[in-house]
DNA sequence: GTTAAAATAATAGTAATACTATTATTTAAT
DNA sequence: ATTAAATAATAGTATTACTATTATTTTAAC
């Protein structure tokens, strides 16, 4: 079992790259440290230069592996709906009752991140914290038709697609369930935003959690 | 009654601004054509001196009016806030049904924009384009926390705590309205997001709005 | 173990950005 | 007519987001 795991890779389109930063030591430098320098500045203020710095290596190597910083958020954000999604298909392939499976999903998706001892050079909280914080400028751009045509948020669309389907299993007459799996993938987001910053208009906090509003969404909404 | 009208001000917090963009004609046009130019180049590519260009003006006089093009997106946020707030309570504060009430908020809010003439030099739609593409950009900083207490987001939690408040006025037993309010609001912007660039992943359509989805839903958590 | 190729690092350079500061000119107010 | 305020013009700085070239190190092949 464990070395069936260790054998897996989150496979990101090598559209989004230049050279596949899991196929060196130093690309997974790159990834490892781009990730919690994004954390710490955050994107605006992440520059190659300065992770270059960081791992001890030249910003012309860094261009190397990828275009652009945009390039690098898009790469890690595919990256981390790519373990999601991993996450999701384990968590509820043996589950054959339909509501239970969607609960299960509902869960793996809105439940806080943990680390992952998995991946050893990905920072799974980290990496979380940027999808909370920055994930969204990855398609908030005026190139979003272009990279959405050559595949950069396929894996996104096909984790909401994957939620769609099992709040269609549980009932095939609710009309909205794809704008009710990105309701839910998106505002858990949100209200994990809300919730470190603006507590005032969520009710999310240490009580109650993401998980438990949405599920009682869900649960008023599939069943009526 | 129009008179009345015409004397409206959507008033928007001056720790925002360095001078009041809307006590000078070159402020006006300022807000005018950086909402077009932002809509149409994104807030990426956005800067003052191609702001001035546009306007025949000098960079270094809107530098006058706003210490960066992120606080003059700040200022363009609160002011659609705060005329959707004007819109939310002109259009409800004469229903005395709850659900009614409830019900026409969250069409004023999830509805597509349309032109209001009584704001001259602004365009609303390419206001609205702009809170779709751009505006969690404002928040989505790490000085967040800063600015929010400096009241840069005052406007907007309002609003959210107003429909809050309508939600809990039909439903007092209803555990999230708070989240339900953010969700309705920032769940709006990211479906006509989707609608416009990720059809495959929404349902929302020219047949099928966010207002329909939003209300099946509000009605489904506040009835059970 | 040598050689060649590939990867990485170092250096330099460019255009644009995001400003600040200073001065000049225009407009408005007394 | 004078003064003050607003705007515009100009110049300058540090940083960013790169590209290009060359040098050095590592690895892989024979």
């Amino acid at each position: 079992m464990k070395h069936l795991l260790q054998d897996i890779k989150i496979s990101v389109s090598d559209r989004i790259y230049l050279k596949d930063p899991e196929s060196t030591a130093l690309g997974k430098r790159i990834v490892e440290h781009g990730i919690l320098l994004i954390d710490d500045i955050g994107f605006e203020n992440f520059t190659f230069r300065k992770l270059g710095k960081e791992i001890k290596s030249n910003e012309s190597s860094i261009y190397r592996y990828f275009e652009n910083k945009h390039k690098f958020l898009v790469y890690i954000t595919s990256w981390f709906w790519g373990w999601k999604e991993y996450q999701l298909v384990f968590a509820t392939h043996s589950i054959s009752d339909d509501l239970e499976k969607l609960n299960r999903a509902i869960e793996v998706i809105t439940k806080p991140v943990e680390e992952d001892s998995q991946f050893g050079h990905i920072n799974e909280v980290a990496l979380s914290n940027i999808i909370v914080n920055e994930s969204s400028k990855s398609y908030l751009t005026k190139e979003v038709d272009e990279e959405n045509m050559d595949g950069y948020f396929s894996i996104y669309k096909r984790l909401v697609k994957r939620l769609s389907e099992m709040l269609s299993a549980v009932n095939d007459s609710y009309p909205y369930p794809a704008s009710l799996a990105s309701t839910i993938i998106e505002g858990t987001l949100h209200q994990h935003f809300l919730r470190e910053h603006f507590t005032s208009i969520t009710d999310c906090n240490d009580k109650i959690t993401p998980t438990e509003y949405f599920k009682d969404m869900v649960n008023s909404i599939i069943k009526s």
